[in-house]
DNA sequence: TTGTATGCGTTATCAG
DNA sequence: CTGATAACGCATACAA
């Protein structure tokens, strides 16, 4: 190991030809004798030359071959959450032909921070990030990079990859209706940035437009639904939003719908720990429809959203404005999958619908 | 948006300073009067500067501020597994410090692929990828770059992140020998690159490290059990390879130690949908410890392995290479997880030990 | 087929 | 505190 590393100039010298000769070598680009290419590489082996710089290969052509992906607050979070990964997962596929790699991002504190103005990146995917969505988007369009929204309000001229958030809680809440419940309850996801777990008061500001377009959706059926806000998409926010759903005032709600899966379960078992029976004393739902395990042996009611789908759209999005077409945004929608989670209401005591 | 993108260099010539001023106006490294440091923003401004180029900077300064991950054979899989989401988890914790970023890489099927040698990063981590392990390594190694190595063997002077994975197995395959069976088969994590699930061959040569030293472990209390290689961490995979395991000829066996929680549940599923009852029938045990829910009411015997901190220790052993440094290798271990998919080895027909 | 010249956009260094 | 200079390592257009 040498203390500086071989350049293609020293590769060029060894071999007593032109550096741009030993470039055309490892890049191809052009036709070489085989005798020169013999030179070369026999030159860049002795001198442990394994190839051009990254940095100053993607200087000299514009592209760095990465893609930069922003999730939301923390990286924990995004990694815990299925829908996240499994949408990832599609991202990765959507790409399959460039040959890049996913520079992973969290959106910090600081926002539009450091990292989205200094990765070196060709393109942006921002993944429901929003409220501080504007800034980053200012960030990276200053910059002017291709960028692809998911699941977030981008404005003109930027494609976004949008999920049908409020008809879809709608059909699960309508579903709900039908059985005939009436005292409903919404635990949504996470309402600001950063994330503050409570009550969503009358008239708040939802800054995420995922969880604010859901509770539309529900607030269409049930008007008077209070709602409280978790602070993540995890089981244990669930729980934590259930038991404060629980606790309040007045007879508790007969049907909670939750805006993700992982919500869902934790209020299940919330319910179940406060020796309520589900579906019969309460109802859930949730949203995702990608976790399967953890309520067995119930099935959870929920809406199946094409998590991989909104993936592979955004990197298919990406793919086409690299290559300088301008692709369109894209609305996809969910599927209703009945579960045992849900049932009739029990019967009714009386009470008017109330707020819990 | 102008066709070329306003460079330092413009915005000092408006601003009327030399472009290194407006450098340094950027970069804060030196003091710069208030009214230079106004103009200069002014101009920026006005130019739509937002910041210098990513990818000049970094070849100026030698550094990306990229730390390439390499997860196995395909994304998709490593998202998949919790194990192997809880450790980029511990990862990115671990390097929070540095404001880098994590550029997720395929080990995919050209070896030491372009990727590896093209990628813009100043450090890389290798997860499980072994077999092709070597090749990556050259790669990385040949460009003089930081890397660790996690759950593979890199052979000398890298720093890698290791686990007792032969001794974990094993105390697992006595806790279910001190159960009484003796007709035992194994599930295995996948045996070669890329993935082929079946039967493994008495004496075949195993590329990837955990499954070797894992099955080395299970082996060291059941020798002669056979074991069969699944295609990935996954339910499914468990489930067909248990599957296959149930098709062999001879009585079933009455125990199925799994190298992973994932392959674990699906073996349980097959079990069952085989009409036989865990543990009864069958005894089932896990590894990794990650994995909580999609067997209730049954808890998985299990090997809790330290995923998190996997990630975190090579988090740390990269930050301190990129200060110079010489981070130690590390070895981890896993601590016993008793749940109730273990019990008694039903009474012996008289059955000898013998291969499924 | 090979070589020459040029610049990609920055920033470290050092002299003023 | 500011400015001039010199790389950083490479790839392309063009000429030979």
């Amino acid at each position: 190991m040498n203390v500086r590393r071989a350049t293609i100039a020293d590769v060029a010298r060894l071999a007593g030809v032109a550096a741009s000769t030993a470039s055309v070598v490892f890049s191809g680009k052009t036709p070489v004798s085989d005798a020169t290419r013999a030179r070369v590489v026999a030159a860049a082996e002795q001198l442990g030359y394994t190839g051009p710089d990254p940095r100053a290969a993607s200087l000299r052509r514009g592209r760095s071959g990465i893609v930069g992906v922003v999730i939301g607050d923390r990286l924990q979070n995004a990694f815990r959450d299925p829908v996240t990964t499994v949408m990832l997962d599609g991202l990765a596929e959507g790409m399959a032909e460039q040959d890049v790699g996913l520079l992973l991002l969290r959106d910090g504190a600081e926002s539009g921070g450091p990292a989205l103005r200094s990765a070196p990146a060709d393109a942006f995917v921002l993944v429901g990030c929003s409220g501080r969505l504007a800034d980053s988007l200012d960030a990276i369009r200053g910059r002017g990079i291709p960028v692809v929204v998911i699941e977030g309000d981008a404005g003109e001229g930027v494609p976004q990859i949008r999920l049908d958030n409020r008809e879809a809680q709608a059909v699960v809440a309508r579903h709900v209706r039908d059985l005939g419940h009436e005292r409903v309850a919404l635990v949504t996801l996470q309402a600001s940035v950063p994330a503050q777990a409570g009550w969503i008061a009358d008239g708040a500001t939802i800054d995420v437009d995922v969880t604010r377009d859901r509770l539309a959706g529900a607030r269409d059926v049930f008007p008077d639904a209070p709602a409280f806000a978790a602070g993540a998409s995890s089981i244990d926010q669930g729980y934590a939003a259930a038991e404060a759903v629980l606790a309040g005032p007045g007879p508790h709600p007969t049907a909670i719908l939750a805006q993700s899966d992982l919500l869902a379960v934790g209020v299940i078992r919330a319910v179940q720990d406060a020796g309520m029976v589900v579906p019969d004393d309460v109802s859930v739902t949730g949203f995702d429809g990608v976790w399967v395990d953890g309520v067995a042996p119930l099935t959870l009611t929920t809406m199946v959203q094409p998590a991989a789908e909104k993936g592979r759209a955004a990197g298919a999005a990406i793919s086409a404005m690299l290559a300088g077409a301008e692709p369109e945004s894209m609305l996809l929608s969910s599927a209703f999958r009945p579960g045992n989670t849900t049932g009739p209401a029990p019967i009714s005591r009386g009470e008017p619908a109330s707020s819990v």
